[in-house]
DNA sequence: AAGATCATCCAAAACGTTTTGGGTGTCAAC
DNA sequence: GTTGACACCCAAAACGTTTTGGATGATCTT
């Protein structure tokens, strides 16, 4: 129920220094911000946040957009990155909000009315698309994001990725390596960059070892989409000695495919993102995930320099890929 | 960058016309309400929300405290029921914030500064105490809240709960009529409302069938916790034949510690929660978990109402918990 | 034709904060 | 004893919206 009116009237005091006092500037006496900050704490006053975000022209607020499209979300246990980057921002006095987008609204719909209607100061998006409608359209506005993916986009804008690519590339090539020459690759939606690009370093390993990159298999980045992409790969003729998959939700589709056929156990699976559920399959899934420590801080840290207006180049962060050996990939078959 | 001054200046209008205008108010013809909203969709125009929270006095926010202890949060997939929950408070007008507690803080703290500093409207709490301090302070304050779990307050409060009790009863009762005699359960921290009653479910069953509810071991609600629950039981001469577990998080750990003593395939295990992880396991888990469809949904209704002002007593759900058989649990040792 | 009713519009207040641009009094310097 | 410099304080404006309490004519009633 305090507001800075009573509390100035109740110590005898203008609006405005008591204000100043609680900021801490240097234009009022130590004794009167002493006392005043006594009569807040005893008073439980707390600035009203509508009053300051107005005032200021703030918000003090980030949205992440929710996926409404099926299929997991990449970092490994999303809601801890939300988690991560929702307690460093508040460090900086900042709320997270999450958006999914409602029902029967798009995207972009949803990025609009946070813009326009100013109620964030950034974006967080996930899911990144090669041509990103979302993306353009904050850039056009000149608003604040931050991507978990990168996109194709011709003006540069922050953020963080795995190194999918490479990833691919030293998967496929660990296959080789260890004598397998059917690698096939089951791959997601080719308009999601992550997709693309995992595609393009299986396909680029591929090549380099000579192999045509014809094992390939396209489906939606879900369990059942891994499912019927492996049903696919295994009624070919040529059929794999390894399956590198795109998702770990894809390899678990795979894995019970492998299950389900003659066979099927001695084919190499590896899959990506390191989900929980990955140590519970059987085999348990080998799988790679991104390397990098608190994700979460990172996007935050991000966040709050893109908001400060650092400019895009600075606020990019790729990071490689690193290997999650479990059972499901079988390398010493001939090894060396 | 349109504001109502510009888009009234524009339109040769007054601020208050064009404001009722787009509100729909009856007190201003369909002519000029026409025109206005022709040249409010033109310019892209929406109110400033900070400016409009202000003057209504209303955040336009609820928060959702995420705890930082260890252990799962009950519900299947927890963020999908928030992202419910934010795309049916979106209907309204509201966004969710997710609140970690930051570290070093209390989530008491916590709801100190959300309430005093009025930055939302609603807070929704998750993983209730039997005593809740989080909860006496919100009632103290009379701010609106709904839990995710029941309390023992003496006042009543909004929440979305399973029948913990029921459930664990009738899950015990079920190994009791399927021949089992010692059944054991593992239990989490007896300050949680939901382990306490959990447990009481358990040793209601057991007293009923004129067993002792002795077989019972507590630990964290973890996986690590389950497997170290799990194997003070197995040390025991009177070792169980089937052990209830509190949670789907620790019953994996049972399940982990099973594996690694001899016989202990045999021994029946139930979770709850329905994780999705509970699939994978080997063996899969049989586990229960609350009835009742859109959670989310339920959570955001249940909020807008008591923001509303309807009375707590109009705004509890109680459901009732059903069973998910997979492989984890052996019924038919002598069925009848 | 005066009064009442109605449809349409608007000026100003209010929400609670931060910030701008001084104002007042004291003390030291000249 | 005037001039700065300094320390401390404050009135008022501003942020952009919603809402209150009319004002102004036009139309209808009697």
């Amino acid at each position: 129920m305090a507001n800075l009116k009573q509390l100035a009237q109740s110590l005898g005091l203008s609006i405005t220094t008591v204000s100043r006092a609680l900021d801490g500037y240097s234009d009022v006496s130590a004794a009167t911000r002493q006392r005043v900050r006594e009569a807040a704490d005893k008073a439980g006053y707390r600035p009203n946040a509508s009053a300051r975000r107005l005032r200021k022209q703030r918000a003090e607020l980030v949205a992440v957009t929710l996926p409404s499209e099926p299929g997991h979300i990449g970092p490994l246990h999303f809601l801890d990155m939300l988690s991560g980057c929702a307690e460093h921002l508040a460090g900086a006095g900042l709320n997270l909000v999450i958006a999914p987008v409602p029902h029967g609204e798009s995207e972009l719909d949803m990025c609009r009315r946070f813009v326009d209607g100013r109620r964030v100061d950034a974006m967080l998006l996930v899911r990144t698309k090669r041509q990103d409608e979302r993306v353009e359209f904050l850039q056009s506005r000149g608003f604040p994001f931050v991507t978990n993916g990168r996109t194709e986009s011709a003006i540069q804008h922050p953020f963080i990725d795995g190194d999918g690519f490479s990833g691919f590339h030293a998967a496929t090539l660990r296959f080789h390596q260890a004598g397998h020459r059917r690698i096939a690759h089951v791959g997601g939606p080719q308009d999601y960059f992550f997709a693309h690009v995992r595609r393009q370093g299986w396909e680029a390993a591929m090549s380099e070892c000579g192999l045509s990159p014809d094992l390939y298999s396209e489906q939606m980045p879900t369990e059942q989409g891994g499912y019927e992409a492996a049903l696919a790969l295994l009624a070919r003729s040529d059929r794999p000695t390894a399956i590198v998959c795109a998702t770990d939700e894809m390899a678990t589709g795979v894995l019970r495919a492998l299950r389900e056929v003659d066979g099927g156990q001695s084919i190499s699976v590896v899959g990506h993102d390191d989900l929980p559920i990955g140590a519970f399959t059987s085999p348990a899934l080998s799988t790679m995930r991104m390397t990098g420590g608190n994700l979460g801080r990172s996007f935050a840290s991000l966040l709050l320099r893109t908001i400060a207006g650092e400019p895009a180049e600075a606020l990019q962060e790729l990071h490689s890929i690193e290997f999650v050996d479990r059972d499901s990939h079988h390398l010493p078959t001939i090894l060396a």
